[in-house]
DNA sequence: GCCAATGTTAAAGATACGTTAAAATGGACA
DNA sequence: TGTCCATTTTAACGTATCTTTAACATTGGC
């Protein structure tokens, strides 16, 4: 699974945006921009940013309100919020704050500064991200665990095979392309022979169940009771 | 104890140690205050503030010393540690954050911004909680004495190998990642091999038992009875 | 019935982990 | 300061397990 960092960034100022995405992208994160709140809030859906740093004053939907909004999403809760802001404007550190940031940061931006605040962050904060855990049918999987209960019974499965279930159970009846089980699991560098996907399913289908996972020949696999 | 929350407050300056004193108090906060970075270590040690701000510059050991030395005591590494300095100082934020700190807090201290930052920091802190002692099964650990109990009998385990089972049994069941457990016990800043961990964890099973520690290949570990 | 896509199987390949001993580090104490 | 000892880390190697491949069988849509 691909680890790079993703970062969204908020600014209505396209220097900024370029400025900040050269200096990041160079020290390995994976940089997703947006020019107003509006913006952020629906990329920080589609990408989902383990952080996100936002302009205070951007059109459209201003940093504070895109704050709010994203704390409300649950998804969000969690994730690393701060706010670019320019010295001296104490009123946007306060509301800042209250409305669920984690941290300010005051332009001009130094890229150093800006990265060892970012890490100083990520290093309390980052490892917290608790993931979900799925329950369907006699099917329960236990992501902190790396536990997965057949009627009860324990199973413990390799690493793959679990990521495996892990992405097909994550949306029950959806039918993930092996496209997309691909990048997901071995990510976009990585290029594995087609019927590697098919025997991890089989392991799978001999442990889980067979009525379980079904093909969708020419598209790919999904995960149903 | 007390269940207010402590901060411990290190500045040289005593007109600023009033100052946040008179604002955090009213706040409803502890405040331990100390007068330079030796003092501000014998007082941590003493007290266990759940906090502590630094100011940089301090006779007998500055700040980013302090921080340092606070580091390096496995009680501290988890501690919030804030920096207060002086505006444009912007090498000191820079190894502050380095140094292990949380946060930088500028001068002039605005109080409503500073218990709206010290806030932010502890909502997220607050869920970390960490209990002074574990009990499971026919281990128990004394966190505080840095004793380990194996049905009832008195282990006294070396600093490393401590860590790995307090953390390890700070959640029973979790898996924990490599990654995790590095970053954990030795910081980010430093980096030692894979096969470091393995032989801590193998000490472990030595002294408290093979089983109770699980490997889940290509992930971590996780303790378990 | 044809053909491309998928299923099956076993074996090769890769990798992570376990184990051990030895080297490096660091603290206590003379 | 140097010596000693406990602790920590490294390095080398073995091994079990997981992952992928490749060859061949089977399936299902057209």
């Amino acid at each position: 699974m691909s680890d790079k960092i993703k970062i969204l960034i908020a600014d209505d100022e396209p220097d900024i945006l370029e400025f900040l995405q050269y200096n990041l992208e160079r020290e390995g994160y994976e940089i997703i921009l947006a020019e107003n709140g509006r913006e952020a809030i629906t990329k920080a859906k589609a990408h989902h940013p383990q952080m996100i740093l936002l302009d205070i004053m951007m059109p459209e939907l201003d940093g504070i309100e895109t704050c709010r909004e994203l704390r409300n999403i649950p998804e969000f809760k969690n994730t690393l919020i701060a706010f670019l802001t320019a010295r001296n404007e104490d009123y946007s550190q306060i509301a800042g704050f209250d409305v669920g940031a984690d941290d300010y940061i005051t332009k001009p931006i130094k890229p150093r500064v800006l990265i060892s605040r970012m890490k100083a962050l990520m290093r309390r904060f980052g490892s917290e991200v608790q993931e979900e855990n799925v329950s369907l049918g006699s099917i329960e999987i236990d992501r902190e665990k790396y536990l997965v209960y057949k009627d009860g019974e324990k199973l413990s499965l390799p690493k793959k095979e679990f990521e495996l279930l892990s992405l097909l159970a994550s949306k029950p009846g959806k039918v993930f392309s092996r496209k997309e089980i691909m990048s997901k699991i071995w990510g976009n560098d990585i290029i594995v022979g087609d019927r590697t996907i098919d025997v991890h399913i089989r392991k799978l289908r001999e442990k889980i169940g067979d009525d379980q996972f079904k093909t969708i020949k020419g598209i790919g696999y999904k995960f149903d009771v």
